[in-house]
DNA sequence: AACTATGGCGTACAATTGTCTGTCTGGCAA
DNA sequence: TTGCCAGACAGACAATTGTACGCCATAGTT
């Protein structure tokens, strides 16, 4: 599709903060990073800013404060991430990744029971 | 623990193929590689090399060809990447990503019966 | 002996990434 | 007014990453 640039480590944690204030300045991303993760506020134009011209953001000027927005899907750029992860680390099978998350690294019961609901929903649709 | 360097992509790429390999020459990798994935023989060897440096693989000559082997546990790395990755994408909670893994990206039947399995195996174990 | 393939090693180098320093401008509080 | 703050924008810059060239040595071939 759009064969957008790819994202660096960096810029990905900026994007998923502003999908999740939906919209927002600079200010307001990086008052949205954790405290302990001290990041320089020009850091965080700069990553806005190389972001929107990879096209993954959009920014308008309201005032002369500029607002940015999502232009991709967050779907889109977490497939892409992933299948490059799957595809790096465990030779294209995303099992062997289900396994990590489950066996290595604990999952609580809390997530395995809604991890449980979630495959007999999927299983109950296989079967119409 | 050990605080190492931390791998890029292409580092994690050449890993992964050793850890397959149990222990390999340069070129026994670089043959690794899948055929559409054109690199060349030297940077297989910067690889190589730079994982040798930061501590993950260790080397040592056989005759005159060097022969590496990894030294780290593939199973630190992936926590570490994974855990780097959830952090950054989702904010700290791996739920998310195994929801994009089972809804979003397909997973077929059969590694759905291997998921379930998994799940089952936990359960039992958590209740003694 | 000359040639070729294999492999080590050092080095180069452009692109990307992570981090910032400046500089300018328009508002707002003292 | 007189500054100070918020924020835009531009550019700097070192480190890392991806990719590779070239030189040298040795072992097997002709």
């Amino acid at each position: 599709m759009g064969e957008r640039p790819g994202l660096s480590k960096g810029e990905l944690e900026v994007a998923r903060l502003l999908w999740e204030l939906k919209s927002a300045t600079v200010r307001q991303v990086h008052e949205a990073f954790p405290p302990e993760r001290d990041i320089d506020f020009a850091t965080v134009q700069t990553y806005l800013r190389r972001l929107e011209s990879k096209g993954y953001l959009k920014g308008r000027m309201e005032g002369r404060t500029r607002i940015y927005s999502p232009r991709v899907q967050p779907r889109t750029v977490i497939r892409d991430t992933i299948d490059d992860l799957v595809e790096r680390l465990f030779g294209g099978e995303a099992l062997p990744l289900m396994r990590h998350l489950i066996e290595d690294r604990g999952i609580s019961p809390d997530d395995l029971a809604q991890l449980r609901a979630m495959i007999d929903r999927l299983e109950e649709d296989r079967h119409e």
